[in-house]
DNA sequence: TTTAATTCGGATAAATTTGTCCGAATTAAA
DNA sequence: TTTAATTCGGACAAATTTATCCGAATTAAA
């Protein structure tokens, strides 16, 4: 479904969000620690997620990453995803045609749209709070 | 979503069972002008798909692809899906996490299993009669 | 001011997916 | 029986994704 650059980038976001609700900064290591995920890769991810203004990045000592703590609510799964992997998902059509519309569908345009619609949505609406307090509370988990 | 393969796998099937319904056979030649992929790599496409049972293979001249008329009403999407992508779309952790499940659910677990939930329905109850007949009937299209 | 902890960014490498080439095998038809 | 049209299968090549390495830049703290 997802890239693995954007799995990393997922779980990263989650495990920032939980620290900076807690006043708490991550750092590389912390994170791919936590996450389980190559540290020099993951290093690239969050770097495109800090361009895209998802995350802050700090550097120097006791640097690391962090969420501006009034944002986690309003940052959405959608914004995560894009920056990552681009509108690919939602757009784009399910059989690889170059065109593919309600007038010049492929066979399977409708029952497509319908599901990618149904993802589309589901990701506008999650919040990374919600996600991060899940993890805090010990609901979810972040590697296994 | 798909693999391209799997991309080139739909089309070349949906094609294939179009010209079975009318008692014709295809050729790579003819399944890859009408589908526009490229033909050395559709045919190792082809190649899995006969191996799965899915396609019949006539070698020889006069030869191609086809699909016995009286399956082409119960073979599903999902057959298709399976064969070239396996069922990791329905199966697997959303945020690539080698054990996740109800008891031990990854941040987006439960949202991720209704989508896919979804999406393997979808392709359980497509049959590759109804999209052949679409595309038979000239209401969508497998070029573009 | 020096040191050390950190992120940044470019180069490179490994793995996977996508794609090509070509001779071998099969088989219908001349 | 020969020819030619086809699929098969193995080797290879290109592109993309995933991953690593390492020096540069930044910066807090000793």
């Amino acid at each position: 479904m997802f890239s693995k650059a954007c799995e990393y980038g997922i779980r990263a976001v989650i495990y920032i969000a939980q620290k900076s609700l807690n006043e708490e900064r991550a750092s590389l290591k912390d994170i791919t620690a936590e996450i389980d995920s190559p540290e020099a890769f993951t290093a690239k991810v969050l770097q495109q997620l800090a361009k895209a203004k998802i995350i802050n990045s700090i550097k120097g000592p006791n640097g690391g990453f962090e969420i501006d703590k009034d944002e986690i609510d309003s940052i959405k799964l959608s914004e995560i995803v894009n920056a990552l992997d681009g509108d690919s998902i939602y757009k784009g059509c399910g059989l690889g045609l170059k065109v593919c519309n309600a007038n010049e569908p492929c066979p399977v345009h409708d029952k497509f749209t319908a599901i990618r619609s149904e993802l589309r949505k589901m990701l506008e609406n999650t919040s990374l709070f919600e996600l991060a307090t899940s993890l805090e509370t010990g609901l979810t988990y972040l590697k296994r």
